[in-house]
RNA sequence: GCGAGCGUGGCGGAAUGGUAGACGCACUGGACUUAAAAUCCAGAGUCCGAUAAGGACGUGGGGGUUCAAGUCCCCCCGCUCGUACCA
């Protein structure tokens, strides 16, 4: 009998399905193990790294119910987005068609592959039985005072006339019109981050199982930062000019104001001048995004206003309105000290404006550093700490600043003007203004019967969607066409997978129970912004009292990519690995013979065509050979590579463990282990106990690479085993079991199939993890190197804990260590069972 | 630009500050075969040496701490992720 996954996969699927094997129970005094790997967007296919994602999600899902936890491992669907809208002008296909029939074909994809997801529990966040809940959510919000609207700043395309997403700007054009974007003031809604930063940064220090590297993007990303605000009096006006800064130390070294264009005083004084006016469209014509304005060359406008220094009236500093000035940050408005600090210096260079140095240093300007002040009146001979205290000090006294606490972090703009998205439950009405839809009117659903060719929003063009009653006066009104960022739908999705109650977003008990997520997984891209969307939401749905929960997720891993070789022709098309074929170290276009150039690899994508397809991978190999490689590669945060030559491994390796329990003699089926074990009895269970802790703790410490070379190891003892009688057999057939085991969540399918071939009843997705054996584990002898000067020269076998005398007697007996002890040694390091090494 | 991470044989990677290269891929030799594939056995970081014993070098580059550094510290280079309307 040959190993047939396509097969075996097929009938253990249905098995598991028939049993509920991974239903989440109903018994709340169970310990539970919430795993959540990030829900997908329904593109239309699973792609590699999706298998990479699942895999490992299932691995710990099916390693905690046998550790006899009672396991939450849902699935669902992040099915609102921009790549439906787009589909649907493309193909004609209404984006709810095109979504529902890639969630079809992507489940059952999940399914060959084997996943132990209870999909009682899928959801779809484009299905008015979710979004209904977070318009509600959104209400809550609103009466809070969490939600609000302002203006901003958008990409407008004007040919499309539709608001354009970052991604869809290439180069300052729109993507598909190719016109020049401009920047349209729009109102959108807004959701107070900004009121929970203190909190969401205080309690990174909290999240105990998150990657470092996580943590610190975070605790960046909202930015907390101590200095002061400093309020200058603006010559010839009454008006005061309010700046943020971090260094109020360097005071003494400001030489120019600057200010941002969107800053009002920007647009008090391009009333008046019309060269200033000019020099502020022309800021807000450029890219918005951080990486283009910090890139951006610097531009300012000399204005004829100055402000006095609050030191000293003698000193007047002239404002510049400067498009590296963020309106978003601090006052939206800096005083430049170029002597001390990069990008002043960078303007102060461009406009010829003076350079006062405040810092005594032998360095070049600017310099940044700590260091004794000078030409600093008051705070002279002061370091960095004490200057900016007393400053402060100063300022405060004098009334005309104040110590200031600053956030990088920016309220999160929810709005999107989309149709693919949850409508904003909002009523405009002449009368009455703005309202809150009221609850029992919700949902408010989405049209199904929009137009795509059409320029703009669906949503506002439609004829009669938008239209609707005002709550409070009756009269003709208007609904909000904006929809959701879909971030909104991804921060509560985890908590919605533990009860999927039709008639409430949460239920309390299974909350309790439930919550939070014990694993999470995912991609290292989603680090800060879907991550701390999702604490936020939990903080600010805690505060609206629907919820308890602060943090939602224990223990965080993020994946690294799967990446793949990249090939071209010779004239520069890219090519598919599969059209490509290596002969001889070469490479050759499979049917052309042309000769292909292999570039480098790289994260696979559609555009470089160096994907693979898991269907195809499935198909030729069987989900557990996709699964085995994905897990053996690579550690699971690190990137890995896809290639074929891995992936027959993985199936060589399999067939071999096939092959092996299949031929096992048919009478060796004993439960218990032999009375009287020989040494060689006794080698292969220290052999298999320690692969036990090592496979345990690899799958606890997320080194699942480890964990599959152990159980390699383990089956290469197992196989070259010699069986010469019936307790020999006895100890193998008690070790493959064992084996199985371990493998289990590793290629279940195979793992279930030989576990029953061995005579077993039961499925092996409900045996425990085994425990290692100390007894069998702990050994005579330990092998020690010898150093001299820290270079090995040999390496002695004693008995474990030998001590540091008998060691140093026993190591001076190697031929090679004497070698090169040609004097008396100044020093002996002995570490008992580590290391012995002479210095000499 | 800013923030974060990563860099170890031909390749993927392993290594509580204590024998660098576990486990695998590719490769080489052998067995089996008419032959090939598959399978099994063996070898293997590079260089010197005889294919031995043994030695020198070796974890992106440079410096440092230490009896001992892939691991800790400083500087540099390269690649990757994020950068707020892609998900």
């Amino acid at each position: 009998m040959k190993y047939n996954p396509s097969l075996i996969e097929k009938k253990w699927q249905k098995k598991w399905s028939e049993l509920e094997a991974f239903k989440a129970q109903i018994n709340y005094k169970k310990p539970k193990y919430y795993v959540l790997e990030m829900f997908p967007y329904p593109s239309g296919a699973i792609h590699m790294g999706h298998v990479r994602n699942y895999t490992l999600g299932d691995l710990i899902a099916r390693y905690k119910k046998a550790q006899g936890f009672n396991v939450l491992h849902p699935m669902g669907w992040d099915a609102f987005g921009l790549p439906a809208e787009n589909a649907a002008i493309e193909n004609k296909t209404h984006p709810s068609t095109w979504t529902y029939s890639n969630i079809e074909s992507m489940r059952i994809q999940l399914k060959q592959m084997g996943l132990s997801y209870d999909w009682e529990r899928e959801l779809t966040t484009c299905d008015p039985s979710y979004y209904k809940f977070e318009q509600k959510m959104f209400l809550d919000f609103y009466k809070a005072g969490i939600a609000y609207k302002k203006e901003t700043l958008v990409n407008w395309d004007p040919i499309e006339q539709t608001v354009l997403a970052n991604e869809q700007v290439v180069d300052g054009r729109g993507w598909r019109s190719g016109a020049e974007v401009e920047k349209k003031k729009m109102k959108g809604w807004f959701l107070k981050i900004s009121n929970f930063a203190d909190d969401l940064l205080n309690e990174i220090d909290n999240l105990k199982d998150w990657p470092d590297k996580v943590k610190i993007m975070q605790k960046n990303w909202i930015g907390k930062s101590y200095g002061a605000n400093i309020k200058f009096s603006i010559k010839n006006s009454s008006d005061k000019l309010e700046v943020f800064t971090t260094r109020p130390d360097t005071i003494f070294g400001a030489t120019f104001i600057a200010i941002s264009p969107q800053h009002p005083l920007a647009k008090k004084i391009a009333e008046k001048d019309p060269k200033a006016s000019n020099f502020i469209n022309f800021c807000e014509g450029q890219s918005s995004k951080e990486i283009d304005v910090e890139k951006a060359e610097k531009h300012g406008y000399e204005t004829n206003l100055y402000v006095y220094h609050p030191f000293n009236k003698r000193i007047s500093l002239k404002i510049f309105i400067a498009n590296f000035i963020l309106m978003d940050y601090g006052t939206g408005a800096i005083f430049g000290c170029p002597a001390h600090d990069q990008r002043d210096y960078d303007f102060a260079i461009k406009y010829s404006l003076k350079i006062i140095p405040v810092i005594k240093t032998n360095e070049d300007l600017p310099f940044i550093g700590d260091g004794t002040h000078i030409n600093s009146e008051f705070l002279n001979g002061l370091n960095t700490a004490d200057a900016i205290k007393l400053s402060i000090e100063k300022l405060s006294n004098l009334n005309i600043g104040n110590e200031k606490v600053t956030y990088r972090i920016r309220d999160w703009g929810v709005s999107r003007q989309r149709y693919w998205g949850c409508p904003i439950p909002i009523i405009f009405c002449d009368k009455c203004g703005e309202l809150p839809v009221p609850e029992e009117q919700l949902p408010i659903s989405l049209p199904s019967d929009v137009d795509f060719n059409k320029k703009g929003n669906p949503l506002d063009y439609h004829p009669s969607w938008k239209h609707t009653k005002c709550p409070k006066c009756n009269k003709n009104a208007t609904r909000e066409t904006d929809t959701f960022d879909t971030f909104f739908e991804s921060s509560w999705y985890f908590a919605r997978f533990t009860d999927l109650n039709p008639s409430t977003a949460f239920t309390t008990e299974a909350l309790k129970y439930w919550m939070p997520v014990d694993q999470y997984i995912g991609g290292v891209e989603h680090a800060v912004m879907h991550l701390l969307y999702s604490r936020f939401f939990m903080r600010a749905l805690k505060h609206v009292n629907s919820l308890d929960i602060t943090e939602p997720f224990t223990s965080l891993q993020t994946q690294g990519m799967v990446c793949h070789q990249t090939y071209k022709t010779e004239t520069e098309q890219w090519l598919f690995p599969s059209e490509v074929m290596k002969k001889n170290n070469n490479y050759y276009h499979i049917d052309t013979q042309e000769p292909v150039i292999a570039g480098r690899t790289e994260k696979m994508s559609k555009s470089k065509k160096n994907v693979v397809d898991p269907q195809q991978i499935i198909e030729t190999f069987g989900a557990d050979t996709a699964r085995f490689f994905m897990l053996s590669d690579s550690p699971p945060n690190r990137d890995m590579e896809w290639s074929d030559s891995g992936v027959e491994g993985s199936w060589r390796f399999l067939n071999k463990v096939w092959k092996f329990v299949t031929h096992l003699p048919k009478n060796i089926n004993k439960v218990e282990l032999p009375n009287n074990l020989s040494e060689n009895n006794k080698e292969l269970l220290r052999i298999m106990n320690t692969s036990i802790n090592e496979v345990t703790k690899a799958i606890d410490e997320f080194h699942f690479n480890i964990a599959v070379a152990s159980v390699r190891s383990l089956y290469n003892s197992i196989s070259s085993y010699q069986i010469s009688n019936e307790d020999d057999s006895a100890v193998v057939f008690y070790v493959t079991k064992n084996l199985l085991i371990l493998m289990n969540p590793m290629v279940p399918h195979l793992a279930e199939e030989l576990w029953q071939i061995l005579g077993n009843e039961n499925i092996i997705a409900n045996e425990s993890w085994p425990q290692a054996e100390k007894s069998y584990i702990e050994i005579n002898n330990v092998k020690i190197p010898v150093q001299v000067n820290g270079k090995v020269r040999a390496v002695i076998e004693v008995p474990k804990d030998t001590n540091k005398q008998d060691l140093e007697e026993i190591a001076l007996n190697e031929k090679n260590v004497l070698k090169f002890l040609n004097h008396n040694p100044k020093k002996v390091i002995i570490i008992p069972n580590r290391i012995v090494n002479f210095v000499i």
